[in-house]
DNA sequence: TTAATTTCTAAACCTAACTTTAGGTCAAGG
DNA sequence: CCTTGACCTAAAGTTAGGTTTAGAAATTAA
């Protein structure tokens, strides 16, 4: 309730690590909402902090911020994550890293019964299995991601 | 030897499963140089089938093109990759794939140990850890990633 | 021989997650 | 009061890995 709860978007920045531009990225983006102060400058409250820090480990895992956006709303009052909710989120995210995980272990067991073989033949080869592929926008061909060209 | 040994790009396309584009695309990165016909068109050997199926398979190891680009580049002549060659360069993707096991593992066992604790501290919490982040460009804040902004 | 495919180049566009820039406003210290 | 330094917005730029488009030339099929 104090004054020195409200932070300018510097001392956020500060607190938190990210760049004052990233936090106003996150805005736009609907992952945090300021209010502002009679002349138009944001104003945080600390709990802020724990809302990105949140933002930042879920990006760790692997999260969109798109998804990061979603987990949050689905909090009610869209308020920041407490201890009981981050352990419902947590499990969550366990899952979401298991199975990166595992594709990455499995290519991995491919990748041993494959070292000398070299046939590299997309046909046969275990090790070329589009399956896989992490889903991503922005990396690896597309049209073997499910997302066929035109022509 | 055999005339049916030149390949036209729409026929490498069919083989491989990459799209037209993207083949040009992997020429102007320097990963594949085929030489032209009279008219002016690419012309493709056999051997570049496999040539880009590497390509593809080290793509899902996590490597970028410069970083592929130069793995063949250090072949002799430049070559596609042979059985042998493969079995050397396999084993440079295994300790690449084994590192980004690891450090998804080390993140996961931090998870577990963060479940119900909450806390998001940045400072103390072992779920932030800006060295375990992986590294890509266009992706998570560059700033913790090594990469400070200018204010 | 003509029509239909392919292919060619160069440049623009796409996504995610930001950063940088430009031009102006606000706030705090001396 | 005045000068910094922090902040504001909107738009454009960045990166990787491609795709799309436009307009022209080559090739193939009928």
């Amino acid at each position: 309730m104090a004054v020195r709860e409200r932070l300018s978007i510097g001392a956020l920045s500060k607190r938190t690590g990210l760049a004052v531009s990233a936090i106003r990225y996150y805005e736009a983006q609907g992952l945090i909402s300021p209010w502002r102060n009679p002349g138009g400058q944001r104003r945080y409250q600390r709990a802020d902090i724990r809302r990105l820090s949140f933002v930042m480990i879920a990006q760790q895992f692997g999260l969109t911020l798109p998804e990061i956006r979603e987990v949050l709303a689905d909090l009610p009052g869209n308020r920041t994550p407490t201890p009981q909710d981050w352990k419902k989120i947590s499990i969550n995210l366990r899952a979401h890293l298991d199975q990166r995980i595992d594709t990455l272990m499995r290519l991995r067991d491919n990748l041993d019964g494959c070292i000398g073989c070299g046939c590299l033949s997309l046909p046969k080869c275990a090790l070329y299995n589009p399956d896989d592929r992490a889903k991503s926008y922005g990396s690896g061909p597309r049209y073997l991601m499910g997302d066929a060209p035109k022509t």
